[in-house]
RNA sequence: GGCCCUAUCGUCUAGUGGUUAGGACGACAGGUUUUCAUCCUGUAAACCGGAGUUCGAUUCUCCGUGGGGCUACCA
């Protein structure tokens, strides 16, 4: 069976790239029938804190991204955390050590670190010198005398490696320019390298899907894997996710957590269906995908080798297609918190809400109808908050001169807002809807022979305030009839002010 | 510096030993609309370079060049 696996260090929040890892990897063992596994590598004790592991795996889940296997829902290969698996290591570290393939370096940082800078100086590659490989055992007691420390070095074997990766194809390297990495700090602290190879192992891993910024450290791991006696898993190396100037995808340039997407009001299937077009594509040029329809169709062998600019433009629009594609109640759901965070409403405990600049109360209904404003409009959820100040305020306030339309004077202004008074105070209340505003204002207009624009302009502009907004037909009924009138007669005081 | 990966419109990409090199985003122009958005139509926009193989290379090979990754007691 394909078992896939996704081991994120817990040392910052969910990077998009790593997301895009666990959506490969995930859609990689779906399709296939598979199992996809979380472990945590928390090996490095100084910077893996919980609240990143949480962030982890609250932004997998929000993308639809759900594991057989991992630390939360436990599995047969526990446990899923590397900080809890010590004594695993710590056995495969003796074994190591009794085939005589490790030995203690005492080198301090600040030796290696010289050691390098002079190598560096001299155009050599900075390696390892080996000095503590053959050392006596009286050479070692001397120097744990003097108080020193040791690392754990693998005797990396000189030879040639070869990987078919998955997605490269065949890669060779020639283990003679690695020097002998060091595999843990001591016997209770491995590090990145060593630990991997046992994890993948023991928990029957397949394939190991993962970013190209690792393919270096496939060799290494293949050495290490068979002087452990492990079947060795395959290898399938994606390419990077880039900056604008193709460098590695970083902070400084792009925002990288994930959940940070979340909040500015993306859609997680904006994001799934994004992220997945980014070094993969569809047999034929389909674009849209949802996440269950990409666990049938998602395949490796059309993943591509070069790295992809991560294009927030494409992003934006993937994301305003799925909001214009949510139905409305389920848009309005995920609005509220936008609004609630703008202040624009606070929720009530019967479960309706309160405008809070007016205190006027409002029903899940009346969002809807809201929401709906703004819903072909909007780019991210984010914005039903900004684009529709109007409508939180007890009346919005604009430059009278806005309220003129294609050269129309303040006295065209105020006859036309007349005009628009008077025919919709004949509508009443209950009759108060899009439809009707409409067709009664069109009407009105047709018989009075004027011009749509000259209407309906002044009548946006005294309901907004704003140059661009949805329809009047449509906000009118949002207010409601008294407002609307009210704001019009407002309108019709500033244009009259301002003659 | 060493090792490794990589190369089609601005971006994401499709594709082929012979194609008008296709699509999407973005840009631009037009239509629709009271405005914006949507929607529709259209336009511009690419095979990194040089050798080789071949009747023929964007496609295959090699060499450059560009770009990238790794080069930690991080993962």
């Amino acid at each position: 069976m394909i078992r896939t696996r996704m081991a994120p260090s817990p040392t910052g929040f969910l990077h998009i790239g790593t997301a895009r890892t666990a959506l490969f990897n995930y859609l990689f063992a779906r399709k296939h029938g598979g199992r996809f596994v979380l472990r945590i590598e928390d090996t490095d004790k100084d910077r893996s804190r919980r609240e990143f592991e949480a962030d982890i795996i609250e932004g997998l889940h929000w993308l639809g991204i759900h594991w057989d296997e991992g630390p939360d829902v436990g599995g047969p290969h526990g446990p899923y955390r590397q900080s809890e698996r010590i004594t695993i290591y710590k056995k495969y570290l003796m074994q190591l050590y009794e085939q005589d393939l490790v030995y203690s370096c005492y080198c301090t940082q600040e030796e290696l670190e010289r050691e390098r800078e002079l190598q560096m100086l001299a155009k050599q590659p900075p390696r390892y010198s080996g000095i503590c490989r053959g050392l006596s055992d009286a050479k070692r007691k001397t120097l744990e005398g003097q108080g020193r420390t040791s690392v754990l070095r693998f005797k990396t074997p000189q030879r040639v490696v070869s990987i078919a990766d998955l997605i490269r194809g065949d890669i060779t390297f020639d283990t003679a320019t690695l020097d002998d990495m060091i595999i843990a700090k001591n016997i209770e602290t491995p590090l990145f390298n060593f630990a991997v190879v046992i994890d993948d192992f023991l928990m029957n891993i397949t394939h190991v899907i993962r970013g190209e910024d690792h393919i270096s450290n496939t060799p290494k791991q293949l050495l290490l894997g068979e002087s452990l006696g492990f079947s060795a898993p395959l290898f399938g190396h994606l390419p990077l996710i880039l900056n604008t100037d193709r460098t590695k995808l970083s902070k400084r340039q792009n925002k990288v957590s994930l959940l940070e997407y979340k909040n500015e009001g993306y859609l997680s299937e904006a994001i799934v269906n994004f992220l997945v077009l980014l070094g993969w594509s569809a047999e034929n040029d389909r674009e849209l995908f949802s996440l269950d329809e990409l666990e049938n169709i998602f395949s490796l062998d059309r993943v591509h080798k070069a790295g992809a600019v991560f294009n927030l433009a494409k992003l934006d629009w993937f994301n305003a297609h799925y909001i214009r594609a949510t139905p409305i109640d389920i848009l309005t759901a995920r609005c509220i918190p936008f609004l609630v965070d703008a202040h624009h409403i606070t929720h009530n405990d019967d479960g309706s809400y309160t405008i809070t600049a007016t205190q006027r109360t409002i029903e899940i209904n009346d969002l809807r109808q809201i929401v709906s404003l703004e819903q072909q409009r909007m780019k991210k959820l984010s914005g039903c908050a900004s684009a529709l100040g109007y409508l939180f305020v007890d009346q919005p306030h604009y430059d009278a001169s806005l309220l003129a339309w294609k050269g129309m004077t303040l006295d065209d202004v105020v006859a036309q807002l007349l005009f628009l008074e008077q025919h919709l105070s004949e509508i009443s209340e209950d009759q108060f809807t899009s439809s009707i505003i409409e067709q009664r204002v069109k009407e009105a207009i047709a018989l009075a022979d004027k011009k749509n624009g000259e209407v309906l302009w002044p009548f946006r502009v005294a309901l907004t305030g704003q140059t661009a907004s949805p329809s009047p037909f449509d906000i009118a009924p949002t207010l409601g009839k008294t407002l609307t009138l009210r704001r019009i007669a407002y309108a019709r005081e500033r244009a009259r002010t301002l003659q």
